[in-house]
RNA sequence: GUGCCUGUAGCUCAAUGGCAGAGCGCUUCACUGUGGAUGAAGAGGUUGAGGGUUCGAAACCGUCCAGGCACCCCA
């Protein structure tokens, strides 16, 4: 074992079981998507280094990016997210693009990080964004595009919600609470991570960013105050149009959701499992201008990402992968012996000419052990063709589940597996 | 980058300084025209690697490698 070549940590390796697995979400987030006309795109997984100096936060570019030289030593990037790519994209065909556009992706992203649960350091994401709006209703489409998303996959309300903020909201509490603009964006940094500190230590980062006892003591109660949401517009706007796109069961108000990317500007939200057992499902939020900063003009849209590894336990967690995924809807042929081989391989090339998937066996075992085999692989149904069926034109055709077995005209055998 | 934990057969694990084992899985046979059961036999190990301590190390010590979990960050 200790010789075998290891993989990259933090990879992770699909065998045919995790692969179908793998496709059956991607089709969910496919169908989620298109149910709201979201039309399919991807950009290059490669990148240059500098689409993402120009944003993407600092951290993410210069600890968690996989960057090296090409053979010319130019500094390339292994994309860690997709916005900087979507926002050049846009960019470039700005001018030809018809407004508002809504476009989705399903693709490989890699951030070096430590592996733990729920991380790794190459991951599928979807990403899903409306740009070329401005208005709450595109906020609450993406929401609603989430809230359709966990109900394909089976997730219901009461195991999901989206928490939902505003940033506007918590700049305008901020200024009744007299916070200074210098400190502002560290002290939504630190909400962001209420729930994952010990509220002490929690209590003395507060107090070390330069807020004061009564600051620290309004904030707290403002934090636990699900009713804050009242005092935005915006937020009473948004709730009651994820009412009337009949989400609202999905949807709950969380003043402690930020979201630790600066580019967000307004609605904000994260989804997660309700027992807390989880990270974040997915995450995303309003953006007011990302293209700008790759060299085009102002556009404001809304977008959220879902990473696959999340979902993915919580998938299992509950049980919502169907137990009966496979890719194997095929026929197995067995070979009798080797002169009736030529007559498995012609009764095999007509059904495949019909469209029938066919496993052939590739050796003249005995049959027990040609049996065990398409046993083992799953497959549903085989065909015998032994000297008695070669004599009369028939197949015998055996069903692996319930190993009844009937004998077939060969010249009725498509029509058979057709219906 | 920081901290804690773990590496023994394909898998799950046992052996608490004294002969490296079990269950499951795998191969073959009982069954030369029929797979999930049963029974029997068999294959499979440099105990992650290389050092140190010891009469003796899978175990103890330090180094490296790999994995897990938490932080950081975030999907």
């Amino acid at each position: 074992m200790a010789q075998i070549v290891h993989s990259i940590k933090g990879t992770r390796d699909f065998y045919p079981n995790e692969m179908v697995r793998r496709q059956w979400l991607i089709g969910k987030a496919r169908q989620a998507s298109q149910l709201f006309g979201y039309e399919h795109y991807d950009g290059p997984c490669l990148e240059t280094l500098e689409l993402y100096a120009a944003k993407s936060g600092e951290e993410l570019v210069k600890e968690q990016a996989f960057v090296f030289p090409d053979r010319g030593g130019d500094p390339v990037t292994l994309r860690p997210e997709l916005t900087p790519t979507l926002a050049r994209m846009v960019a470039q065909k700005q001018n030809e693009l018809v407004y508002p556009l809504r476009w989705w992706s399903f693709g490989p992203f890699w951030r070096y990080e430590r592996p733990q649960k729920g991380r790794t350091r190459e991951f599928f994401q979807w990403n899903i964004d409306l740009i070329g709006d401005n208005s709450l209703m595109a906020d609450a489409e993406l929401i609603a595009v989430a809230a359709n998303f966990f109900r394909l996959v089976g997730l219901g309300s009461e195991v999901v919600k989206v928490k939902v903020n505003n940033r506007h909201l918590m700049e305008d509490v901020f200024e009744q609470l007299a916070i200074s603009k210098d400190i502002s964006p560290a002290v939504l940094k630190l909400i962001d991570r209420l729930d994952k500190l010990p509220l002490p230590i929690w209590e003395e980062k507060a107090l070390e960013l330069g807020i004061s006892q009564s600051q620290l003591r309004q904030i707290k109660s403002v934090l636990e105050d699900e009713a804050l949401w009242k005092q935005s517009g915006e937020l009473t706007e948004l709730f009651r149009l994820l009412e009337s796109l009949g989400v609202s069961d999905y949807v709950v108000y969380d003043p402690k959701i930020i979201r630790g990317l600066d580019y967000y500007t307004g609605t904000v939200f994260e989804a997660h499992d309700v027992k807390g057992e989880f990270r974040a499902i997915l995450g995303g939020g309003h953006y007011a201008n990302l293209v700008a900063d790759v060299g085009g003009n102002p556009l404001p849209g809304v977008g959220f990402a879902m990473g696959d590894v999340v979902i993915n336990l919580v998938l299992e967690a509950y049980g919502l992968y169907p137990s009966q995924l496979s890719q194997k809807e095929a026929v197995f042929v067995t070979v009798f012996n080797e002169d009736l081989k030529a007559k498995s391989l012609e009764v095999a090339s007509q059904l495949r000419q019909a469209g029938i998937n066919v496993v052939l066996s590739l050796t003249e075992d005995k049959l027990a052990k040609q049996l065990k085999y398409a046993d083992r692989l799953n497959l549903t149904k085989a065909l015998v063709i032994g000297p008695d069926e070669e004599a009369s034109g028939k197949v015998i055709v055996k069903d692996l589940l319930t190993r009844d077995q009937q004998s077939i005209d060969q010249a009725e055998l498509i029509a058979f597996f057709k219906c």
